[in-house]
RNA sequence: GCGCCUCUAGCUCAACGGCAGAGCAGUGGACUCUUAAUCCAUUGGUUCAGGGUUCGAAUCCCUGGGGGCGCACCA
């Protein structure tokens, strides 16, 4: 774990990085010899350099004021013209010009500045100037070494286009790649857009447990864990569904959550095996209700974000303020085959159309498998605008109501953009009769030989027992909803320390 | 899991069967208004690892490893 760099032979090599941290190293104990320590406690300052330039931005060129200013940040470049030293600061949210004249330091100080290394996290303290050709700068009269960087930056200019290094050493990304921290702020916008959207509705926020006893609300393979004390084994969350809904039992009417869940499945430009979802469920409210809180949801947090409701998606314009178009999944996937699609066809039907489209159907598939199955095959990746795909059949939707107008269906819908899921939301199943045999249902498949349906939970059938009140429930994707505002083409660009197998030391 | 591509200095990239190079960073020097400062000089390599072919391998082949993309998987 300890770094110990073998600094006085690497040293005498003069060059690579090994002689370049020794070299910083060895700065670091002359400066400790000087009395000076290069990792201070503290730093007290005055503003931050967007303060500054919001303060002084407008300044004409070659001004000087009185105003005195203590600022912090990261030294990202600096520019020696001999006996005056141009040094470019950065803090989280801005960056200014340090403006170091020998004149006004003093000899002995000046010399520490050539001392002072790409990357070292300093303290100036000085007046604001406009330098003549206009440049915004803080006229030092003191420096403060921060923090020494004993490891070199990469390219100042080019930055660090490596992905498998940008991932990895994210903390390098996030200094020198300005669209990496553009990205995060977008994400970071996202979240706080939602919650602020949900509280608006009266929603309160909640936590639920992340080890489960039964992985339950979606179908999907769980990671599985051991509790030594309790011996017995446990799943990681693959969804926030069932918890959620046993607080809407309870009478809490309107909860969210955002929270990691857990898949135990392919890695790609569109999953992770951790990511983020949004749930909430709104007592009282059907699948129509929730429509439309998606709608206000991503369209007030693209605004948040980006300041429009615009969205460039594969080249075409979307205004996203503009009403989504709903259609149910078996006449859009109906149109796509020229033929109809809905579990009431005959069964041998529907397998002689997925072979068509060029799947493999398995002996467990039930018509409602079919009807998904060909969705996904045609029509899905035509969604580019966003779309609600309604009216999932009954046996692929085990959690949500039967459509009130086709026995089959279900009151659900997904929304789609750019061929991508981003959103699932129904009218939730409260009979607690219907949804045990939906459950006995769940459990024949899964016996039957498919390994990612839903076994019976009684607990929550017990809590169903109780009496939910009609309620819409929806799960949002936000990692994806994340890539589609930020304008990203792998969610690894939206998860800061995406899984990654473990790097070879 | 399968297929294709990829891995060269701290970073960004050349060299593509014939002496491993450049820019940035670093080091030494010049310069008190720079903006990726500029100018002069200069250090730095297990070419991902191992094996093979060859007079000769960063380059071709094989095995392994990391990564990317696609497929599969994925409510």
């Amino acid at each position: 774990m300890t770094d110990a760099p073998d600094a006085e032979s690497e040293s005498e090599s003069g060059s690579g990085l090994a002689a370049e941290k020794a070299r910083r190293l060895a700065h670091v104990g002359e400066l400790r010899s000087a009395g000076v320590e290069p990792y201070p406690y503290r730093f007290d300052r005055t503003h931050t350099l967007a303060e500054v330039r919001a303060e002084w931005g407008t300044l004409e060129p070659g001004t000087e004021t009185e105003h005195r200013v203590t600022v912090a940040g990261r030294m990202m470049l600096r520019r020696d013209t001999g006996k005056l030293v141009f040094a470019q600061l950065r803090d989280r949210d801005g960056e200014i010009q340090l403006f170091i004249s020998k004149a006004v330091v003093g000899d002995e100080a000046f010399e520490q500045i050539s001392d002072l290394d790409l990357g070292d996290w300093l303290g100036a303290e000085g007046t604001v100037m406009t330098t003549r050709t206009g440049e915004l700068s803080v006229r030092v009269e003191r420096l403060t070494l921060l923090a020494k960087a004993i490891r070199p930056l990469p390219d100042k200019w080019r930055g660090l286009t490596d992905v498998d290094t940008r991932f990895r050493q994210r903390y390098a990304d996030l200094i020198v790649n300005e669209e990496a921290r553009r990205v995060f702020r977008v994400r970071h916008e996202l979240v706080s857009s939602i919650r602020r959207t949900l509280a608006g509705h009266g929603y309160v926020e909640v936590e639920t447990p992340v080890l489960h006893v039964e992985a339950g609300g979606a179908h999907a393979r769980p990671f599985v864990t051991h509790h030594h004390t309790l011996d017995m084994q446990l799943y990681l969350r693959i969804a926030l569904e069932l918890h959620l809904k046993r607080l809407i039992v309870g009478g809490m009417e309107r909860v969210f959550e955002i929270g990691r869940i857990f898949r135990n499945e392919g890695i790609s430009t569109r999953h992770n095996p951790e990511f983020t979802m949004m749930e909430l469920y709104q007592a009282f409210a059907d699948v129509t209700d929730v429509m439309a809180i998606t709608e206000e949801l991503i369209t007030t947090a693209t605004l948040d974000c980006t300041g429009s409701t615009l969205l460039t998606i594969r080249g075409q314009e979307v205004d996203l303020a503009e009403p989504w178009p709903r259609h149910r999944m078996v006449d859009l996937t109906s149109d796509a085959v020229g033929e109809e699609v809905h579990p009431r066809v005959p069964i041998e039907r529907l397998r002689a159309i997925a072979e068509r489209h060029g799947l493999r159907p398995e002996d467990h598939w039930a018509p409602g498998k079919y009807v998904e199955e060909i969705f996904e095959a045609t029509a899905e990746h035509q969604l580019v605008r966003p779309t609600f795909v309604t009216g999932h059949p009954v046996d692929v939707s085990p959690l949500a109501r039967t459509d009130r107008t086709d026995p089959l269906l279900t009151e659900r819908f997904e929304l789609f953009v750019d061929g991508r899921e981003l959103a699932n939301g129904y009218s939730e199943l409260n009979d607690p009769v219907e949804q045990r045999v939906r459950f006995e249902h769940e459990q024949a498949f899964k016996d039957a030989g498919d390994a990612e349906r839903a076994t019976v939970d009684e607990d929550y059938l017990r809590a169903l027992e109780y009496g939910m009140p009609p309620t819409g429930g929806l799960g949002v994707g936000i990692d994806r909803v994340a890539m589609l505002i930020a304008g990203v083409d792998s969610i690894k660009e939206v998860i800061l320390f995406p899984t990654l197998r473990p790097e070879v030391w």
